[in-house]
DNA sequence: TAAGATAACCGAATTTTATTCAGATGATAA
DNA sequence: TTATCATCTGAATAAAATTCGGTTATCTTA
C-alpha cells in the first residue's frame, strides 16, 4: 500500500504542472535539500506514482486540433469482438483515448486528425473497418475549454 | 508559419514519449551533434509546439480513477450562461477536460474523482450549482482501453 | 551566377544539474 | 532500552545542459 504525506503530494503538484522543475527549486518550494527531494522522486517513480514524463505539444501548430468524440457500438457482445475491437482501437495513432462506458454505446474514442476530409477517411478506412462494429456517432469538438493532465492530490 | 522538417517530427515524436531523453540520447537517434539537437529543442519551445512538460501519474495509485463523462446541456444559450459555465468549470479540479461539442448535449466533460460516492458529491455540490445548467447525463467508464497523450506527426 | 545573409551545424569549454556518498536524526517496534 | 528503518543533511562526484567560436549549407537577390 502507498501512502503519500502532504510533501508527496505538493511534490506530485509541482512535477505534473512542470517536469522540468529542477531539485534545486523543488527543494525550496518544498522546504527541503537536494538529496531529500531527489529520494522521494525516485521513490515515487519506483512506486510507479509517477509513471512518465512527456512533452506536450500545440495541436493547431502540428495541424492536428480537429477533434471528435466517436461514441462506438459493437454488433454483439462477443468476447471475440471486444478483444479484436480493443486490439485495432490501440493501433490507430488518430486515437488518443479509448473507453468503455456503460450506456447507450460500448465505447467513446477521441479521436485527433487534421480537418474534417481527414476525419471523413480515418472513418471509413480504418475505424469501420474493424470487424464487430455495429454502428458509430461522431460528437464534434467546436472549443476546447479545458484540457489537463494534471490531478489534484 | 511554422514548418517541420522529419527530424522535428521525429524529435517531437521522442519527447513525447519520454520527456526525460538526454540531447546526447537523442543526437544518437537522430543522427545529429549535441548542439543541434539542443537548438532544435529551444526553436520547438520557443515557437510554442512543445507547450510544456509535465509528469503522469498513475491514477490508480492515488485513488482517482473513478472517471465519468458527463454530458451538460445549458437551459438557454446566453452569451451569460455559456461564459459563466465556461469559468466556473476552469476552476473545478475534478474536472480534467472541458469540450464544447455538437449535438444533443453542449458540453462534455471528463471528471476524475476517487469513487461513486465522490461523484454524487461533485454532482450535487460542485457541478449542479453553476447557475445556466439544465441537464446533466453521466456516463461511467468501465474500462480504460488506451490512453496516450502522443500525437504521431 | 556570385555575394551576402541566414539558418543549421559541429566540437570543445563551461555551467548547472543529477546522482552518489558518509553520516546524522527521528520514529517504530521488539 | 536498543536495534532497525526511513528520512534527512551537506559535501563530493558524475553527468547533463548550455554557451561559445567557428564552419557548412541553404536561400535570396543583385
Amino acid at each position: 500500500m502507498i501512502t503519500l504525506d502532504t510533501i508527496d503530494k505538493k511534490l506530485i503538484g509541482y512535477l505534473q504542472q512542470d517536469a522540468k522543475k529542477t531539485t534545486k527549486e523543488l527543494s525550496f518550494l518544498l522546504g527541503l535539500s537536494n538529496t531529500a527531494v531527489y529520494e522521494r522522486i525516485k521513490k515515487l517513480e519506483r512506486q510507479q506514482v509517477i509513471t512518465n514524463y512527456v512533452a506536450l505539444i500545440d495541436k493547431e501548430k502540428v495541424e492536428k486540433n480537429f477533434m471528435v468524440l466517436c461514441h462506438v457500438k459493437l454488433n454483439q457482445h462477443l468476447k471475440k469482438n471486444i478483444l479484436q475491437f480493443e486490439k485495432e482501437i490501440l493501433k490507430l495513432e488518430e486515437v488518443l483515448e479509448c473507453y468503455h462506458v456503460s450506456g447507450d454505446y460500448d465505447y467513446i474514442i477521441k479521436v485527433f486528425v487534421k480537418n474534417m476530409d481527414a476525419y471523413r477517411k480515418f472513418l471509413v478506412e480504418k475505424l469501420t473497418v474493424i470487424s464487430g462494429i455495429g454502428s458509430t456517432q461522431s460528437t464534434f469538438v467546436i472549443n476546447e475549454v479545458k484540457n489537463t493532465t494534471h490531478i489534484v492530490l
